[in-house]
RNA sequence: GCCGAUGUGGUGGAAUGGCAGACACGCUCGACUCAAAAUCGAGUACUUCACGGUGUGCGGGUUCAAGUCCCGCCAUCGGCACCA
């Protein structure tokens, strides 16, 4: 047999299916469907990462199966082009980005045709393209129509370094997610969307759908539904209602001072009326100046300063109660104002310990002169609460007596803020300080309205990159229509995504916003489904060979071309899907892919000790009946690295017997298919002259997955003693016969008592004796 | 701080409560070779000459039987974070 030429291999068959246009999904909408979807990359001028093939090869290996189970699949493919690199790229070569975002997808393209995944090409969808984005500016539209977008000028986040505005998503943990520089908080007019108003929607959809258990747990808190009450205390001096809102209103008898944030408003309604008015003022001066990172790194120092000249009264025992401001206090969450309970929540117990102030308990079960207790406890000094001693129903009864004295009512209050939308780039990158490089174009700016003609100032601003990527996935249902984003015939037919599979990165941004334009289209009646995405997985990262994350900077960045030229695409496509759990990290190692080469070649030397019989021989027929299964179920399982195993098992198992039939060469090649295309095309082509992508699944007999006789182990009190051969589904008392039978066990149990004797079928015999 | 996940040989990793270490890498020895690579064969948790004993982060528990279930720690990773 000659040696397996790889690279002569895969590109014959790359080019094969591509004019076969074998992968292409059909219009045929009577046939059952399956619609797999990756997340499409961003086409940087690095080309493909190793990461992208283990995050493409999962779901390729599911679509090639579903294909030869006879589902009519859509694994289509394509591009998130607009970004800050392709920005750079151009300004740096003096070309513009659309020929720099051209070069990038063409790069990917290859690659991706390289590696032989079967997408269907006749889908592409580029973002940046005119025939996409206007669908995009589209929808937007609508929403701006619908109420959704508003215009307003709040303190946002900003990257001094980018100079630009991010969401809160793009500035997790105060950094910028493109620079990773400190985000400061700046005052600014911008546009928003409003997602928090589908905030309960995207919660409850969750119920659904079937994400991967982090997954939704991650976008649960990301939500961060909370429930309480609002309560509404009088100010003594003005005609005026400070409104809080607290999670714990069991707690208001151990109220003892209040704190609103240093930009609450009713600082500046009644300035005039108090009377340290410029140490308040030198307060919020100095927070704003904090970036989000210091203000978190202070968390044990409290500071704030007291409010001479207002005073609350507690609604409930009409005491007064001091007011301070305090940068502890968000004005963005909530109403910006708390009500202060030292005894029962640290940081108001550790403000209260540095500024002098009462500590009342009100729930037993801790030492408040220590810390504060947050545990639950019988009320006390609560008047008619007093004696209640489950949390609920201490709620229950307050928020009856706010009722009945109407100062007060439950609330429901959600972590996730409304999502800041414009972008001042052209392509991405900034201009001038804080505007688009667009601003500057007079002639693009200054236009006409196409509504009353009137003379118009355009937006510069760009969306974000999210907008692309929040609804791509229904326009590769119907990508060339010109008059709809998808038509409404192609919709219903292919969604939902039966399965989408992506990173764990785009969680809480990417998914959070696409459920939120798509539960949007579904209310305006433009998608069928409510939820877009059925089911969601995560792939693990792919590490150096170090064990840590891949970055050109630590230098340990495997090319997965260089994994193609060396070793062919099919022992990278085994590999990454071999190297672990698919579901968690793992490092690369330059050795290991060797063993996924050696299965490669093992396999094609199959052929070399093939006979002309049909069907299963005695030998081999219960092992590859119980491989197949294996295989069939890890693959829904995303267990692709014990398939793969049990792969190997079998062809060692193969080459041990010493020969194989045509039919089994044939059900090995269908198995190994999805994981290993070209290899097995060709060695089925060579062995049946017919082509593999045509076939149908192998399926295998339950029965046949039995061997006649069986191992079992031979226990006692629970440490092995000897392993029998027994039929299988023998009977209790024979088998115990003869474990008693063995000398080991006689040995085991000599002089002594038999407690009891424990047999579990096909499994083991366990000899209790004492 | 809160929430979640993970912890198994030299390495990556397998194990519906039922033989711990499948599969693979690496290593050792052997075959082939002038030699090397490739390939093939044997071995490879620790300990013991052996019989045997000990082993899944640590300490308890449940069970005939625990890597797996329960309780309490420790460590690592990920997410959120002054969210009232």
């Amino acid at each position: 047999m000659k040696r397996y030429d790889f690279k002569a291999v895969e590109s014959k068959w790359q080019k094969y299916w591509d004019e076969h246009g074998t992968f292409k999904a059909s219009d045929d909408f009577s046939k059952k469907k399956f619609y797999s979807l990756v997340e499409f990359p961003y086409p940087s001028g690095h080309g493909m990462h190793v990461g992208h093939i283990k995050a493409y090869s999962g779901l390729e290996v599911v679509s090639r199966k579903r294909r030869m189970e006879g589902y009519n699949v859509l694994f289509p493919i394509g591009f998130d082009a607009y970004g800050l690199p392709t920005e750079n790229t151009a300004i740096k070569d003096n070309i513009h980005p659309r020929i720099v975002t051209d070069r990038n997808i063409e790069k990917f393209t290859n690659q991706l045709k390289t590696v032989g995944f079967s997408f269907d090409w006749s889908r592409v969808v580029d973002t940046t393209e005119e025939s996409y984005y206007k669908w995009t500016q589209w929808i937007f539209l609508k929403m701006f129509e619908n109420g959704l977008v508003f215009r307003d000028k709040t303190s946002v986040n900003y990257c001094p370094s980018c100079k630009v505005v991010l969401s809160n998503e793009d500035s997790q943990g105060g950094k910028c997610d493109v620079c990773h520089s400190d985000i400061i908080q700046k005052t600014k007019e911008v546009w928003y969307l409003r997602i928090t108003e589908y905030a309960d929607k995207l919660l409850q959809g969750l119920e659904e759908v079937d994400y991967l258990p982090n997954v939704r747990l991650q976008q649960e808190n990301w939500i961060g539904k909370s429930t309480g009450a609002f309560v509404n205390f009088k100010i003594k001096e003005q005609d005026e209602k400070l409104r809080i809102y607290t999670t714990r209103p069991d707690t208001l008898y151990g109220v003892t001072f209040m704190v609103i944030a240093p930009e609450h408003p009713m600082i500046q309604k009644y300035r005039d009326s108090i009377s340290n008015i410029d140490a308040l003022d030198a307060y919020k001066t100095e927070c704003a100046k904090k970036s989000e990172f210091e203000r978190t790194q202070l968390v044990k120092d409290k500071t704030g300063v007291k409010i001479e000249g207002l005073t609350a009264i507690n609604p409930i025992t009409n005491k007064e109660i001091p007011i301070y401001i305090s940068d502890y206090v968000m004005m963005g969450y909530g109403t910006g104002a708390i009500m202060a309970v030292p005894a029962h929540d640290t940081r108001d117990y550790d403000f209260a310990k540095k500024f002098g102030i009462d500590i009342i308990e009100v729930i037993k079960g801790g030492d408040i002169t220590k810390e504060a207790y947050t545990g639950e406890g019988e009320l006390v000094n609560s008047g008619e609460l007093n004696g209640i001693s489950n949390k609920k129903d201490a709620i229950a009864k307050m928020l009856e007596v706010l009722d009945k004295l109407g100062c007060g009512e439950k609330g429901v209050q959600f972590k996730m803020k409304d999502w800041a939308f414009n972008r001042q780039r052209y392509w991405g990158e900034p201009g001038t300080d804080g505007e688009s490089p667009l601003a500057k174009n007079d002639s693009f700016v200054n236009c006409k309205c196409p509504k009353c003609n009137k003379d118009a100032r355009r937006e510069t601003d760009t969306m974000p990159q999210w907008a692309g990527s929040s609804w791509y996935f229904l326009r590769y249902c119907d990508p060339k229509n010109d008059n709809e984003f998808a038509s409404q015939e192609a919709l219903k037919y292919w969604m939902p995504v039966d399965w989408y599979n992506g990173g764990m990165e785009h969680v809480t941004r990417h998914m959070i916003y696409s459920r939120f334009w798509h539960k949007f289209l579904y209310d305006l009646g433009l998608v069928p489904t409510s939820e877009p995405y059925a089911k969601r997985t995560a792939q693990g990262l792919i590490l150096g060979p170090d064990g840590e994350k891949m970055s050109k900077s630590r230098g340990n960045v495997i090319d997965p071309n260089d994994v193609v030229e060396e070793y062919g695409a099919d022992v990278l496509r085994l590999y990454v899907l071999f190297m672990g759990d698919y579901e968690k990290a793992a490092p690369w190692s330059e050795s290991s892919i060797k063993g996924c080469k050696r299965f490669a070649d093992k396999v094609w030397g199959l052929q070399d000790i093939v006979t002309d019989e049909e069907g299963y021989s005695d030998k081999l027929v219960s092992a590859f009946h119980k491989t197949i299964k294996k295989v069939t179920e890890d693959i829904e399982a995303m267990k692709f690295n014990t398939a793969i195993a049990a792969m190997m098992s079998l062809i060692n198992e193969i080459y041990n017997v010493g020969s194989i039939t045509k039919g089994e060469l044939g059900a090995f090649a269908i198995m190994l298919y999805p994981f290993a295309p070209h290899v097995a095309e060709e060695m089925y082509s060579s062995v049946f002259g017919k082509v593999l992508s045509e076939q149908e699944w192998i399926t295998y007999d339950e029965a046949l997955c039995k061997d006649d006789t069986i191992e079992i182990v031979v226990q006692v009190n629970g440490k092995l003693k000897a392993k029998l051969n027994i039929a299988v589904d023998a009977d209790k008392d024979s088998v115990i016969a003869q474990a008693m039978a063995d000398e080991k066990v006689k040995e085991a149990t000599d002089g002594k008592n038999i407690v009891k004797q424990i047999y579990v079928p096909n499994k083991l015999v366990n000899i209790v004796a004492k």
